[in-house]
DNA sequence: TAATAAAATGAATTTCAGTTCATTTTATAA
DNA sequence: TTATAAAATGAACTGAAATTCATTTTATTA
């Protein structure tokens, strides 16, 4: 019996499904959740419709992939970044600069989180909430260690991390959908001295570094 | 021939619609766009499906009659709200507090116009786009005045007016969507003096009122 | 009350995208 | 080279929801 054992076509396995995952991000993007077939995705992917099915049991565990990996991927992204600091102002400032940093490069991943998937099914916009909620938990606790340090004036600190958050969001989903402002690194200063102040800094004491808060 | 004119079935007509109308935003705000189907709103209306058609052409012609309400209902009690006002900070503390009584007391339309109807598809999320940017222009222009009466410190009006709006629509999904915060009231000035020292506003000089920013 | 037409009905039809599956192609190893 | 099975294909199938339409009901007026 001349059977057959899977060698390296696993690597091109592994391959095609990263290339509809790549695929479907791009259409994702474009168009919506419902707004895409599973047909054009397999267009752009370059396979036919059923070999789909070989690589995702359906539409949504797709989706799931997706919106999963650019979860992660937004996670990673920014505790990096927030490793090198441990002024709680500067992780702040570091997880929004991530959030935009990796906003400008992965234009994909911006259009589908905060754009195309939001108000999709009830089933799984709880991943994007998710998503959002821990952004502003990770915010929130930046704060109340501002709190307690007694940097800040501000009181409710829930409040005032969904304010951030909120800001942020607005102006990411402006630029992202009619390039309103224009450069997001420009308005990304403007608005973290806008929620600075907000939080209620007060002016620092010991500390040396950076003038660009209030003037 | 006896035919037959119409007189004041009419009204009852016009009251049919209104309460098709009524109906469909209860259930698109429960379930969303593409969650519900006409059969669900024909039932909630106490029609027969195939009724709807004769009031509505289509299941989009609904969706637009009802965001296009709901924009005008939002717009109006905001201008009503403002008018009162002619200082630039109570205008913009009016508008603010306009939105969220008007969704305090129509949760549908917030429900509707904040979460069910993003996403739906590029074609018409273009008008929730349009309330959003008419708010922030409204927003950008009381900003502007007060920039003029040299009455703020921060620069960018258009940057700033985003965050403001962006901060509050954050705080009102939040409120919507999971209860948090409980209180919308409450956040709000919470949310109103953070925008307040956000945007830089300036001592009062010769003005009598509120001691409700900066401590 | 009868004749007429508007209004309402809901079963039948259409549409459309997700999913399946019989068939073909490709890769493997004897 | 051939036998075998994995992988790919795309036309056919399916289900659900939008829309239509032949029929019934209701309102109007002579």
């Amino acid at each position: 019996m001349v059977y057959r054992q899977t060698n390296r076509i696993k690597e091109k396995i592994e391959c095609k499904r990263r290339e509809i995952i790549r695929a479907a991000r791009e259409v994702f993007a474009e168009n919506s959740y419902q707004g895409t077939s599973i047909k054009t995705v397999a267009q752009r992917a370059k396979i036919a419709t059923g070999t789909f099915y070989l690589y995702f049991s359906n539409k949504e565990a797709l989706i799931n992939t997706i919106v999963d990996e650019m979860f992660s991927e937004l996670l990673e992204y920014i505790k990096n970044e927030r490793a090198v600091y441990t002024d709680g102002f500067d992780k702040l400032q570091a997880s929004m600069e991530a959030c935009i940093k990796l906003f400008i490069k992965e234009n994909n991943l911006a259009k589908i989180l905060l754009i195309q998937v939001p108000g999709v099914n009830n089933a799984f916009n709880a991943k994007l909430i998710e998503i959002e909620n821990e952004l502003i938990k990770l915010t929130k606790e930046d704060l109340d260690e501002l709190k307690v340090q007694g940097r800040l004036t501000g009181e409710d600190t829930l409040v005032s991390a969904m304010a951030f958050v909120g800001s942020f969001r607005q102006v990411i989903i402006g630029w992202l959908r009619e390039g309103r402002p224009e450069k997001l690194n420009e308005a990304f200063s403007t608005l973290m001295q806008y929620n600075l102040r907000g939080l209620g800094k007060k002016p620092n004491h010991n500390r040396q570094e950076n003038g660009e808060d209030e003037r």
